[in-house]
DNA sequence: GGCCGATATATCCGACGGCATATAACGCTG
DNA sequence: CAGCGTTATATGCCGTCGGATATATCGGCC
């Protein structure tokens, strides 16, 4: 049987000031809010409150110099929310950057996976 | 006068499980232990409780196969810390990674920098 | 026009994280 | 051998973050 590789999870964040322009989070809301058209709809994949899923896409329209979505209010087909051209792209190059980095830091990837412990902490006090 | 240039901050962390094997603030540490051969001086120069820093070198020297700090106690000379081989190796692959990101990405870097809001949210609710 | 489902926002409250504090053991130094 | 500064660990407290809840408003649909 072969050896278990354990191997680590890189989550990038990119800050602006105080606040997270975008980050794994955000990402993947932006992702549902694409799918879904909805932010409440896109709240729910995530098992996330609906609260916390408008402060995201709050802080993420007002990092950038345009929305990255758009929201109009009504419901049943009314209403709802559109991921704009710069929001597409903005999560277009964030996830670039993770692939970039994954391909050009292979090596050192590889040196901390190999190094990692057979088990990771699950009582991290 | 120039435009002002708002960039964007990349926060790297490095997950092993529940845990982060490494992110900006214990790369810090890491790199404060190894010049003060202390970790309550370590601590000290971050700002930080000592607690948290001690928690931090634990939670590190358990998501790998060896510690990246060896401690001894006793003051005065008698005690401290030692950051290992494998600690500055770490270290350095973490440094290597963020540089390599930068330069392999550095045309996505300059898109999001080029369309930040001209602040960052200063109150994000 | 009434209903439904969506955005938008305020308030209350529980959980959790980190600080401050306290204590113990340890090991050079003088 | 007394002292000091360090590692190591437990406990109580408090600020903060986020969830739950409530409410208002809006806009298609039947």
């Amino acid at each position: 049987m072969s050896v278990i590789m354990n191997a680590v999870k890189p989550r990038l964040r990119l800050q602006f000031g105080q606040a997270v322009a975008i980050g794994p989070g955000k990402a993947e809301l932006l992702e549902l809010i694409a799918e879904t058209g909805s932010i409440s709809a896109a709240a729910k994949r995530m098992a996330m409150s609906y609260r916390r899923a408008w402060l995201l896409v709050d802080t993420m329209n007002q990092c950038f110099d345009a929305p990255l979505v758009e929201t109009a209010a009504g419901g049943k087909g009314g209403g709802g929310a559109r991921v704009t051209d710069l929001g597409r792209e903005v999560l277009a190059r964030y996830r670039s950057i993770l692939k970039k980095c994954a391909e050009a830091a292979a090596d050192d990837f590889a040196f901390l996976n190999g190094h990692l412990a057979s088990t990771p902490p699950e009582n991290p006090h």
